[in-house]
DNA sequence: CCTTTGTGAGGGAGCGCTCTCTTCATGATC
DNA sequence: GATCATGAAGAGAGCGCTCCCTCACAAAGG
């Protein structure tokens, strides 16, 4: 009924349980030849060994918690982001033995049994994933003493290793495509200002367009597709006269293409617009849109395995992954 | 140092462990002058019982193992389904006091490595999301014993409840729809003949057409985006005077209205297209998507609280949801 | 020859908790 | 007043494992 335990495996193989222990834990002081005996006594038992027991005593879990703090994310929301952000850090995190605890922190209660959780030492670290610049996780979280990652540059002054990609220069690159293409009244919808991806990205818009005697003419969506709609309105309303805008990700542009179309409004011929991220539905939408290729899958393994160094007891820096600007039909 | 136990609290509180257990798991069998006591020691230490020494003793984990089992997953795939179902799950989970753990079982050795977790108890439940026909998963996870839900009709014949939307209902919906727009030669792409939702939508599919006396135009896709625009090039090639076309999926309707566009066939004049399941994108798309809505967000979480009973005791019966067209402008 | 060193295996305490069993106090019943 | 039922608190075994320590034995050195 009950399970194998290693006591019954070392009376099968007739040796004591450190001997089993050893084995199983792959140390090399054991004979062959009692390590083969060990071997087929626990295969002979389906042994496998009981993970409440070993953490009780070595203190360790082998899991981590990936913990996905966004506001609300709403019921409808099929956010690429997410699914890449995930799927790549947890191909990681399995990949070192390590198994994965997924938690939303989208409420503030959430929040709290997340902070609880983790102090409980649950899991043997953290991988914090989008956050704004009010969120006490990536402090609080800190504060637990629990190695800690974040994927993408916290908003907070906090002192928490992080990966991210080069949002400046991006926005920057895009921003100057717009220029060289002959744009003359370009447009921005940022992602929320208290996050620090938007921060970087309408930062290096402005930087560019002041150099160039420019001014700014500026939206902010959240990042999803409606407020990208909604954000571009805004603009026709504001300066009917823009003739590009440059979105903060994908799914604004694609929202923004969308407002444009309905305004009537031809893109790239009355209004050029570039995107961020490079998500697979940039390729889809008409015209394909020209976005900034931000290595999403990359920047999220690169954090799991900054946190898995980190775990090694290896130093941990931030770390910038580079951008490069794809240029499709609606610019 | 180290974090307190019951037994120190127990002790600042001057009670029994047995007492101070008996308070933190809120049994009722405690005089509240006592419970107060030991409340206040508990708050004063900090304490935070283990979670790996009470499951050694009670055999519970309260955690609860995702697996999403599906192919390969290509480092690209921003996937809808994979956001909103594990989302949904989640918040699901985490409101009954249960860990999500996330399992990606896209290899072979992935499956084989999700099945032994299970198999050693690290988790009280399973939720898996997703699979083809050829896929050993739901068997080998019902033979562990483990309470399981499948999260989709298994294709495989096996005893495993599960939660779905009617597909069946929901493409016929589509065809009938099509048929009735005045459509004479409707083609359909279909997804992975393993996978049951695939079937379900190409069997309705057929069927109706059947009925009214028509022939079946059909490639097949593996619901991505890509893959779409790929079939719909085929069915092109096999009959150009097709003048609709049923996706088994957004994602596939999406990649097949690039194709048309392409091909130079304007939607819906030349050519009516019909997605399924309704993402977000399909409100984004150019011209809006007619698509059948399946409510994936609400499957999965029908699909959680389905295992969550089970967890109960309660008896656990296959859930099947509605589904409804959302006429759009692409037929 | 005995002692030292090294190596591989066994013994057993203890990780922090739950849960059964026991004890004790209180009050009800006859 | 003796007996019993009831309810609340304590004692302590034991969950399955790791890891420190001990020990046996063999080889090497004096």
């Amino acid at each position: 009924m009950r399970r194998p335990t290693l006591e019954a495996v070392a009376t099968r193989a007739g040796v004591s349980k450190s001997t089993v222990s050893r084995v199983v834990n792959g140390e090399p002081t054991v004979a062959t030849d009692i390590r083969d005996l060990v071997m087929r006594a626990v295969n002979e038992l389906g042994y496998i060994p009981n993970a409440a027991a070993r953490s009780l005593v070595t203190r360790r879990t082998d899991s981590i918690a990936v913990i996905v703090s966004d506001p609300s994310a709403g019921l409808v929301s099929d956010d690429p982001m997410f699914s890449m952000v995930v799927r790549a850090a947890s191909r990681e995190f399995e990949a070192a033995g390590k198994q994965v605890m997924l938690m939303l922190a989208g409420s503030d209660d959430a929040r709290v049994r997340a902070r609880q959780f983790v102090a409980a030492r649950h899991v043997d670290a953290v991988m914090l994933v989008s956050m704004h610049g009010a969120d006490p996780l990536p402090a609080a979280l800190a504060a637990t003493g629990v190695p800690l990652v974040s994927h993408g540059r916290p908003a907070s002054r906090v002192n928490v290793p992080w990966v991210d990609n080069d949002n400046t220069d991006g926005a920057a690159q895009a921003v100057r495509h717009l220029l060289e293409r002959g744009r003359r009244r370009i447009a921005t919808i940022s992602g929320p200002l208290d996050m620090s991806a938007a921060q970087d990205r309408i930062g290096a818009y402005r930087e560019v367009l002041s150099e160039t005697g420019r001014r700014s003419i500026v939206a902010i969506g959240d990042f999803t597709r409606i407020s990208g709609a909604e954000a571009m309105a805004q603009l026709l309303e504001d300066d009917p006269a823009l003739d590009a805008v440059f979105a903060a990700n994908d799914l604004m542009a694609i929202g923004a293409m969308r407002a444009l179309r309905r305004a009537g409004r031809r893109v790239p011929d009355d209004v050029a617009v570039v995107g961020y991220d490079d998500i697979e539905a940039a390729l889809y939408t008409d015209p394909p849109l020209t976005t900034v290729r931000s290595p999403m899958g990359e920047q999220a393994a690169a954090s799991a395995r900054l946190l898995l160094s980190l775990l090694r007891g290896e130093p941990a820096t931030p770390v910038i992954l580079p951008t490069q600007l794809v240029v499709r039909e609606s610019s």
